[in-house]
DNA sequence: TCTATTCTCGTACACTGTACGGAAAAGAGG
DNA sequence: CCTCTTTTCCGTACAGTGTACGAGAATAGA
């Protein structure tokens, strides 16, 4: 990793309006052998089947069958491929019905759309932690939200917050989520982490979690617990 | 970054046994010239500072007057000294008053605990979201966490499972409260995104954008919004 | 003093993102 | 046709990463 960038630690990101209002073609010069949607598309499955940390950009060029610096022709830094990847995968949220009129049951809806296109691209909470600069299909799914919130009359900004607020509780769910279930796919460790839990009950100075270890009651679905979440965060909302 | 470890992509970390529960000293061989407690402390201030992208194990050294190599004496590689740095902080939590019996109002006291504890020391949220093993300290606000719940009459895991998710929800709030702070702090970049939102709005295809931005109502403190969402979320919650 | 054990840390290696610069390809103008 | 300009392609190089290895130093028990 080298950041021999300019930037000075402050922010970071390049000018939204040069990234997703290009001016279409220069109709100069040596024609593209790739195209960038190619480049975004492999480096999403790279993640989709091998995580973020597989994107490398060495990997990427070796899966679209190009030298790694190439990239840099479709993509100024790794950070915008990144923001490429989000607004990429956004696209499969942009087939939505037009809002109900329920807008609590509509607004339902998106977060459990938000969490199962979350759950299928489990990069994605990681992803977005960081600020990024909305792309279209992410615009356009934004521009969804705000349609379904139109009921509540609530002002611009919050009806933004709400959306913001409200992936960000997505986020974390999903990535608390996918944390619990690699956990699980390891048995040994999962044993070794129960057998020092144990031990620290039996301790003596933990009778809470000792009573909540020895009454663990039925284990809950991680949907039913998003569910039960959601709608009281949501059944809560104030409207304007 | 290489990781010639012996694991395989599964699951990641250390046996919590041999990390927390240690076996004090060997009393034999070398006397350690640092500390433990030192290290990560010298870890912390770094991420503190810098972020946690400046928390190299060179650097850590650095601070600590150490070579690079000596900090694997002390931890057995970055992710763990990781998760020794997320405990160490955690002691910061551990000052808790008993419930007052009103477990609603204690457990927003929890959240709002842990959104300060998080603001300050902001690369928590990106450190949590890979899955951690609880060490002691982390164990001891657990341990108050639970208290506050025992008067709800929710079983061992449902009370387990509502800490961390709102351990999860609180560390997307101030995920997304940090992020809005720092592009605010670059004005320029802001101004950038503001004009490309413009532009987006202006083009006909989004008109909710359009009414979003032009009516945009009163700013919203981050500290309103999280309280907000955090009392619809708290107030909502079943009881047993 | 010898030996076993532990900590210290310089060196080395595989890997990262990416700056640089030359070569290749394509259109425009002669 | 040749050039000029512009753009893409990509090999090489470099700074910086985590960490394996192993030689040396320090300490405790024999």
């Amino acid at each position: 990793m080298t950041k021999p960038r300019d930037e000075r630690s402050g922010a970071a990101g390049v000018d939204p309006e040069q990234l997703w209002l290009r001016p279409a073609e220069p109709r100069r010069g040596r024609r593209p052998s790739f195209s960038r949607e190619e480049i975004v598309a492999a480096a999403v499955a790279l993640a989709d089947t091998e995580g973020l940390e597989a994107v490398t950009m060495r990997r990427v060029a070796a899966q679209v069958g190009s030298g790694a610096m190439s990239l840099y022709s479709y993509a100024p830094d790794k950070e915008t491929l990144l923001e490429l990847m989000v607004d990429h995968v956004s696209a499969e949220l942009t087939d939505t019905d037009p809002p109900s009129g329920d807008w609590r049951a509509d607004l339902k809806a998106v977060a459990h759309r938000q969490r199962v296109h979350m759950l299928r691209h489990r990069w994605l909470p990681a992803a977005l932690s960081t600020r990024r600069v909305p792309g279209p299909h992410t615009l356009a799914f934004l521009e969804h939200a705000l349609a379904v919130l139109r009921p509540t009359g609530l002002d611009g900004a919050a009806k933004l917050e709400v959306f913001a607020q409200l992936t960000a509780f997505v986020a974390g769910q999903v990535a608390y989520e996918v944390a619990q279930s690699t956990a699980a796919r390891c048995p040994d460790r999962a044993a070794a982490e129960a057998r020092y839990l144990a031990a620290v009950a039996a301790d003596g100075h933990h009778p809470e979690l000792a009573e909540a270890l020895a009454a663990p009651g039925r284990p809950l679905t991680p949907e039913a617990t998003f569910t039960r979440f959601l709608d009281r965060l949501i059944d809560g909302l104030d409207t304007g």
